[in-house]
DNA sequence: AACACTTCTTAATCTAGGTTAAGTGCTCTT
DNA sequence: AAGAGCACTTAACCTAGATTAAGAAGTGTT
């Protein structure tokens, strides 16, 4: 298991102490599978790293259709960034796939630390970078491969997911329904 | 016109002297409409924040197809991130639409900037956040929008690009062939 | 053990948007 | 001013993926 300390130090070092204070300002919880951590309209006052288990965020349009953001598991980042920061109401569920602890960090405590360890700045900085490449490349992904080649892109990309979660999930996050991905997944398998 | 000073100002507050360092390791440059500044293959070496004008970054896929990832005109940056953050070689053109002013920030010079004065971390770490949420929005967009329905939301949300930019890379930012494109329109004339 | 509930599959039918191709007007060269 | 080359349009035809509907198989609850 990677903890959240490790994932920090990947980008940016801590000294013991701002480390243990790190800590003090976190809250480190179990849940079980299918429990929603944030709800649509909700404002989101809290940044979610998972230690163990499974998370997903999606969002429901006018058609009652759902439609996955992210995955996050076991060393991954995940919440409502929009909610987050603007302070408003936000379109996303935040729920538990798989049993799971989540390290949780509120939006006050986020501020006080940025301004105790002011390193954190740039380690958030980073991921927020890094989170923004991923989205860039999806959505050029979105816009130029078909089904099948993105369906191809997220198995080498997360191989562990696809034994995990449902694949209903899967479908909607590639962007297709569960019934063309069932139709999809039978023609590869007759092809390989 | 929205200088780089007043737009770091409205997330942090830097002093006079500050303001003069900023400056100083930036470079300020006009550029003709079709200038390529940055192309595919290419390491990403600066960041652009437009003074005026306007620009674009696109990949080409392997049929030949143009895929418009940004507009970015009066005070706003833009550059290929997953290059200039990875030291990689990047898949982003970045192409001059209209005759722009551009200043130009080199990685050596950003990254000094940073020891200089800490607190760009925190500008450049919350200017990536937003970003990072309208990516989010546009990728959920596609997944769940119509065509007309992301041509209507990108008309209230960027108007005056409509009237200045070639229709057909608007066509190529809400995922459409310029064909189609041109049908919808038509279309969405007769019914208003 | 029986029930409800959810996930996945299969198949017929439909449609948003793509492709191909031809034609119209621009603007920019020379 | 004549041509070359873009940007845009129109229209016929095509397809990736959606929709609808039904059934199969698994899973958990009582």
């Amino acid at each position: 298991m990677q903890s959240i300390l490790e994932n920090i130090a990947k980008h940016v070092a801590l000294t013991q102490q701002e480390q243990e204070l790190f800590l003090s300002k976190t809250e480190t919880k179990p849940f079980k599978a299918k429990t929603i951590l944030l709800s649509s309209g909700e404002i989101a006052t809290c940044t979610y790293f998972v230690n163990s288990g499974i998370l997903r965020s999606f969002n429901i349009n006018d058609n009652i259709i759902e439609h996955v953001l992210h995955f996050a598991c076991e060393g991954w980042w995940i919440g409502d960034m929009y909610s987050y920061i603007s302070g408003k109401p936000g379109n996303l569920f935040l729920e538990v796939l798989e049993d799971a602890e989540v390290v949780i960090i509120t939006k006050e405590n986020q501020q006080q630390l940025y301004q105790e360890i002011p390193k954190l700045e740039r380690f958030f900085r980073i991921l927020a970078e890094n989170s923004l490449v991923s989205h860039q490349e999806r959505l050029m992904d979105n816009l130029s491969l078909t089904a099948e080649e993105r369906f191809e892109k997220f198995c080498s990309k997360y191989p562990t997911l696809i034994q995990k979660v449902p694949q209903k999930h899967i479908a909607s996050y590639i962007g297709v329904t569960p019934e063309f991905f069932s139709k999809m997944k039978a023609r590869l398998l007759k092809k390989n």
